[in-house]
DNA sequence: AATGAATGAGTATTCATTCAT
DNA sequence: CATGAATGAATACTCATTCAT
């Protein structure tokens, strides 16, 4: 059923590979300190071989982004069609964002090392895009806080999905700069705990 | 009482200026597109007088949220002298983020793009600096809810100082994102009750 | 009698196309700014099939340049070979070299563009090329000056040749550059003028 | 009465330096062999002094160009104060023409380079700048001859400067391409003649 | 013959930092 | 202390040329 012809699939092949190398190399010293040489021999493609799949360094970098974020967005859709009650929805959803985020640590300091540039120089195409994926991630958090709550609940489902994400990746971030030391599993169960019936 | 000579005074009224005029200028542009001789027109310093101050643009950079963050703490601790009940002690946590980043929007967009920064090489002073502050500061929020909540709470203090932080920040980045267009009055009432009393 | 077959008739289409493409491009844009990525897709061809008729950018340059002036150097060997009183072969120099640049003015560009480079660099063969044929072109002006005028003329033939292309090259020159708006009939006819008799 | 002090003598006789030095490299080389790292390196200053003096390597080039442009009207423009018969402006023009690029070949050689950019790419300002030289240039010489022709010459004094210009560079670059082997001041004789009284 | 993906040497420009004045 | 001219390492990007298919 595949519509790829061989070459099609090595050119991606090739993508993907040189976009891996290139998120591990952008996590570990950022975006300035690597250098295109840099990306060309740990990819071992030349330069022009990456300049002919991106037109720029930045445009490489946003590919990575762009790529993993879709994947995130793809995987929690998908988990989110299922019919959940309000406890469920929550532990689904700090289940796969710690799950995806522990699979993909070092796109997790990406993303974040780029949120402050998303507040920079606005009329790029980048920011953007990246603005256009962070609405289409709390729709789908707000569509399914819909479903399983009353329309007049005190808070907003759009509230819950802005405070719970934000409250996971803090954790995750705090879990990150404490080399890992925290037992993620009982973090889980406590935010779902503190989602559910508040701090006592 | 001044302990400050009118020079020492000089000195340290000519260093914040500077760091008022730098900070402006890495928020507007981010750091790499910030460049000395940006922040000498701008502060109408000369380049060597920077450099008499701050051994390194980096420092320089540090320098800023150092102060900020110092300053950040400083009123925190002081507000978290009172006495509080679990409310109120939730309410003010709130109301002091919120106000302090509306007052220093530009600190804020500094302080985000340079979160990713503190994940990458370690070895680095100013990341443990970073780091040794980011505890002090869950340290003083735990130490608030520790007064505040049983022992045996099923939510633990740290937990709930994380995930508070963590969900108000969401909320701000959200709001700066989004050109400011959110009802911050409420969205800090919903925040409220939503840590009280969960998602219903 | 055509000596040619099918094939290389092909040959020599595609080469003649290939460079009148070019010579637009390099016309337009200047050497360094036509690619040979510009000229393959201009032309249709790939930069192989470029590649496979002339061995460098340079050459594929010259080639141009050859072309035309041979080109240029028959028709005013042609015309020359007719007879000729003084005037007669003023107005007709005058008047090839009008009328063959009017034809050709992309190439005229070409070919000032390129003077320059004649004086650098010398034993390169292309600037060694371009120097017989400039000597080609002025000994056809020559002999035909030697024809009409008396052996102890007080100028001598090829001070004439080398002062009336001067002349006319600069009246072009200038036409091109005033953006064409020049009588060019009224110059050819003051050029002969002045040539015949003086400036009075 | 020298209105400069010591540092702005030394900024100028750093430019000229720089740009005679320049000068030199691009006449030999031309523009696009010709790179900052050399004349850097000819010049024994860094690459970053080029760059305080010149914005780009492209207003490095037309300084030179310009400056030495300005130099030769100034010249011109003194001469053709004085009073002269028709020969006397002729000659004073040759020779002008004759001796001034005779001291400065390099420009002359820059110069033709130069001539066949002009032709491409408008809306450069380097080009209207040129264009404007120019102009200037035939107008000194259209206003001198109009002072010695009368009215209703049959030549206009406009296309005696632009073929007397023309003819004087056209001897003068094949002078330059015989390696200097013709005797120059016979050409000079024989090209009064030509203007004077025509070929005859 | 024809293709066009891959190569990698080559270069203009920037900017943190220094130091003579 | 203050200045700002000078430095030169660092780097994104281009493009003529090659060669496996």
């Amino acid at each position: 059923m595949s519509k790829l012809t061989r070459k099609e699939k090595e050119r991606l092949e090739a993508r993907t590979e040189i976009l891996n190398i290139a998120a591990r190399l952008f996590a570990k010293n950022g975006f300035h300190k690597t250098t295109m040489d840099d990306i060309a021999i740990a990819s071992e493609w030349s330069k022009g071989a990456l300049y002919l799949r991106f037109q720029t360094k930045e445009e490489l970098f946003f590919s990575i982004i762009e790529d993993i974020v879709n994947d995130y967005l793809e995987t929690l859709n998908t988990s989110l069609t299922g019919r959940y009650n309000l406890e469920g929805l929550i532990k689904i959803i700090i289940e796969k964002q710690f799950t995806f985020f522990q699979d993909h640590i070092q796109f997790f300091q990406l993303l974040l090392s780029e949120q402050g540039k998303a507040l920079q120089a606005s009329g790029n195409r980048h920011r953007e895009i990246m603005m256009a994926k962070q609405k289409e991630h709390f729709d789908l958090l707000v569509v399914a806080f819909d479903k399983v709550l009353s329309p007049d609940n005190s808070v907003s489902s759009n509230t819950i999905a802005i405070a719970l994400t934000g409250a996971i990746n803090n954790h995750l971030l705090n879990w990150l700069l404490n080399h890992k030391t925290v037992d993620l599993q009982q973090v889980q169960q406590e935010i779902v705990t503190l989602m559910l019936h508040g701090v006592q």
